[in-house]
DNA sequence: CCTTAAAGTGAGAGTGCCTCGGGAAACTAA
DNA sequence: TTAGTTTCCCGAGGCACTCTCACTTTAAGG
């Protein structure tokens, strides 16, 4: 079980690199299903080097939000239950279909080594953290904020940030005592 | 502009009966993004056949849910804004994908003869009729209204029927005066 | 019957996903 | 430098799905 790891070839690093960009461009423009082989094409490698790098689609899109992710919780500390919610809208805004791929992955078994479901975890944990400090109606569950926070990402992207930022005053308005 | 319309084949129509059975079932079991070959092969006919009478996806899902929505909007007079709401997002829950499709259109131009559009027309009509009948704050714009019904039919496909009406309860509790 | 228009057919072009075996290139150490 | 080793890249190819269209079949109506 030793680890001499050598370093990474400079090509593999050039070309994940490359990969990244591609795919931000591309999934900014078309979502997150735009094509893979599109992705490929536009980092100036192979198809095979892309699954080599990223074995599944979630897997691209997760080293992709790693960056967002980060800066979203490290100034998540001591925000308010509204603010986060709305933080968390519009980070899921980031590509059109987002909400759902993640969404889709919260029933899916998580796999070892997948960056999103972590993410999504921690997600979960500033979640429930949030609530606790928040003044709701003693009947009102962390579930029920969850339902809220996803349904105001999805509502997000098929309405835009104003339809999202309402249903999201209006409900927490309902949840206070 | 004479319409000496002749009536049409026998084996159109069983075809067309054939194609809805067999899509119901594919849609069902996969979502309302199966396999249109297989929905094919399911009737019995040429993928031809299948794109002769229902030339896009949206015209076949349209299709196969005329009834339902006859069905939903025939009882729909004189209900109470939660029951409205908690019975779209019920029907919105028939197939997998469904309220992603649907919302989608909402978005794209209403084509002619599209039945799917129609009802989405009818839709809105009678959510509009019921929140004027509705006690809400005054603020509270029937876009908010939309927008609520569109988020539970949503989380009641990702999370299940309870999450959605409890969302559906908290939010209007939040527009109640 | 026989004509005619409606309906059916399915190969084929286009697109995308993902795999795998062989080749190439970058490290490392002598 | 060079040989050895390991990592990495490549892209053809198998598979699935969508949608079209020139051609064939068949029911309807006289």
């Amino acid at each position: 079980m030793s680890t001499p790891t050598r370093r990474p070839r400079a090509d593999a690093t050039r070309n994940r690199a490359a990969l990244l960009a591609a795919a931000d461009d591309a999934f900014a423009a078309d979502g997150a299903g735009a094509s893979l082989s599109a992705v490929a094409a536009g980092a100036g490698v192979a198809i095979g080097t892309l699954y080599k790098h990223f074995p599944t689609r979630r897997a691209l899109v997760g080293a992709l939000l790693a960056e967002r992710h980060d800066a979203l919780f490290a100034r998540a500390e001591g925000v308010d239950l509204a603010t986060w919610l709305r933080w968390v809208a519009e980070h899921a805004a980031t590509y059109r279909g987002l909400a759902e791929l993640i969404a889709s992955d919260l029933h899916a078994p998580d796999e070892a080594g997948d960056r999103l479901a972590a993410d999504c975890a921690r997600m979960a944990a500033i979640t429930e953290r949030t609530v606790g400090a928040a003044d709701l109606r003693a009947d009102v569950t962390v579930d029920d904020v969850v339902t809220l926070m996803n349904a105001a990402a999805w509502t997000r992207e098929q309405q835009g940030a104003e339809a999202a930022d309402r249903l999201i005053a209006t409900t927490l308005r309902g949840m206070s005592p």
